[in-house]
DNA sequence: TCCATCTATTGACAAACAACAGATAGAAGA
DNA sequence: TCTTCTATCTGTTGTTTGTCAATAGATGGA
């Protein structure tokens, strides 16, 4: 029912955001952490994490997973048991738990800094 | 006696950094809206935002400023008075209040969801 | 005087990134 | 058969970001 994709009825321009992969590669891995999946239905999923599929591109999603795989934080393999189209399965590595553990390290950080920066500019 | 500009002995190359825009220009329109004032001091003052000037180089701040002044967000004219070489004094305009205002809001909504997502994070 | 250092700003270039377009292809159902 | 849904991949374009290079006045010391 839902869509996000290009070809849907309903889609509609995505304006440019930025920092959209501060939060999408850490959400992608956590995601990964909990249990192996493909692109497809991590990306359906991303609205938990408040990314509307009407404003993420799917293939910002495959792309990221190949990157991450490139870089060694995740492993893929494809899944001919399931039905439709063959799926690109990801499970993470141990070196993707690890690098988790550090962004999310690093967003505690940021946060920080936000709301510091809140604090400071409700204080006039 | 601290420095972080290129040509300062203790200068060390900066490591790439993400999420740093995010914040830095909310950061130097807050300080703006507290009280006018100059590139290179902003830039100094950037460590209470969390900065340090060892990863941040000032062309950024700058190019930063310039771009707010096209936007029509804050103005700037320069300052003779002061000694030394020329400054470019920043003030910020109505438009950079109302801006300000909005990029609080944006930066709240991040803030909640990084926290949801380390919250997900922390229940496993 | 010459040199180093501090103050202050700008411009050029390369890499990273977001958004979009287009292609391919199996399966399900009307 | 035709459409829709599932599923992935590649290419291109324009924007944003990070780094480095250059310029230049002022100051203080050797």
């Amino acid at each position: 029912m839902p869509g996000g994709r290009r070809g849907d009825p309903g889609y509609c321009r995505k304006r440019r955001r930025r920092g959209m992969r501060l939060i999408l590669r850490p959400s992608l891995l956590l995601m990964l952490a909990e249990k192996e999946n493909h692109g497809y239905e991590l990306y359906d999923q991303l609205s938990a994490f408040g990314f509307e599929p009407q404003q993420l591109d799917s293939s910002i999603v495959y792309r990221d997973l190949r990157e991450m795989e490139e870089l060694g934080l995740i492993k893929s393999y494809w899944d001919d048991d399931s039905k439709g189209p063959k799926r690109r399965t990801y499970r993470i590595l141990d070196a993707g738990q690890t690098r988790l553990e550090e962004w999310i390290v690093s967003l505690e950080s940021i946060r920080d800094r936000i709301n510091q920066l809140i604090k400071r500019y409700e204080s006039n």
